[in-house]
DNA sequence: GTCTATAATCAGATAGAC
DNA sequence: GTCTATCTGATTATAGAC
């Protein structure tokens, strides 16, 4: 694997990276459209375009494949995060934040991880750039709660961490799929919908 | 595999019977424990402890094992569903049925089977039981939320299939397991926090 | 029906030439 | 670094004796 941090890139080191970016979002795709477990190495090679052998020059391992697809979404994470203007409300930031993770799935692009299994728990606790990024993803995010508890506009009575699990959790949930499949709404319609029940609640208020 | 609506069961078929209730409850926990595609069809003989090949004279695939164990949920699903008193409001009952969902999940009886796998689709939708365990379910369910609806109780603006859908996926919510993980929160504690994040969302009233 | 033993397949990972 | 070819182990499924 090659480090991102190369002061000056060489010819050949950028089309190493090239190449790895491509590896990285072929992982991204299947993983997102299958699953971990489901994903074959044989596949993300054909999908690349080099035999599997060449795979593992890159990434020692499946479960390093994984990682360094986790590590690129926390990178398109962070991106979204500075994107959002400050002046706009920590409860309006938030809501942005859920609506760019669950775009993202419905556009098969939220690589879905086992959060049972163990030999890739380990990559991604062993990857500092992924852990890295959680943490900052983490935090900010904790700092956008707290400040719209704050506020009066999330519940007090929720610990920032309730809050923050309800919203990664929308990047996994299954109410996007099922709607999709349903086939009666827009993503733009299914984004409001679960956007709707997940900040207001099933009960009318 | 046999058939559990013999009129007359004989010694011998009950303790088949008996058998086939053991191994779908070891299909049961592995499935929540593990989920679908790290279960092994050896860890199962292991567990009930007989020989891999005799589990093929009652089940004739893996996909079989998990569709059983299905059947099995929507059996206690609908036990569930006749236990709740009828002069219930049906928000309340709705409710219920949530917290039990979300209970069983706590306490490894959930199995977690991967919508994608095409193999176990056409699996439980070639099983008629489950299939018709599912779509009693979901009518009833389908009911109480109309009913809560009409009462008032349930937002008017959600179709009823997103109000099913947000209770069906309670049962994969990987925020239980984040709260689990935690340790500061009992399972009652757990259950009460989802179940005010789902019905009353996160946002303050 | 249950068992031991084995087939058949598939997937993760590697050897070694270039 | 990339390739072809192969190894290794795990897993689903079955044969055949009892």
């Amino acid at each position: 694997m090659v480090t991102s941090a190369a002061p000056k890139a060489s010819f050949k080191e950028k089309m190493l990276q090239v190449r790895e970016d491509a590896i990285i979002l072929a992982v991204n795709r299947l993983l997102a459209e299958k699953g971990f477990e489901a994903m074959t190495v044989d596949a993300v090679a054909a999908e690349v375009g080099i035999a599997k052998a060449s795979l593992y020059k890159h990434f020692p391992s499946k479960e390093d494949l994984a990682a360094a697809a986790m590590v690129a979404v926390m990178g398109r994470a962070q991106a979204f995060l500075d994107s959002v203007p400050g002046d706009v409300p920590p409860l309006e930031r938030l809501r942005r934040v859920v609506a760019w993770t669950m775009r993202a799935k419905l556009d098969g692009e939220m690589p879905f991880l086992p959060s049972q299994h163990s030999g890739l728990r380990r990559a991604l606790l062993g990857n500092a750039q992924y852990v890295a990024g959680l943490a900052n993803v983490s935090a900010r995010l904790t700092g956008w709660i707290a400040a719209a508890q704050a506020q009066g506009a999330i519940h007090p009575g929720f610990a920032p961490n309730v809050v923050l699990y309800t919203l990664y959790a929308r990047a996994c949930d299954p109410v996007l799929e099922f709607l999709q499949m349903d086939g009666v709404y827009s993503d733009d319609e299914i984004v409001s919908l679960v956007l709707a029940t997940c900040f207001n609640g099933l009960a009318a208020r």
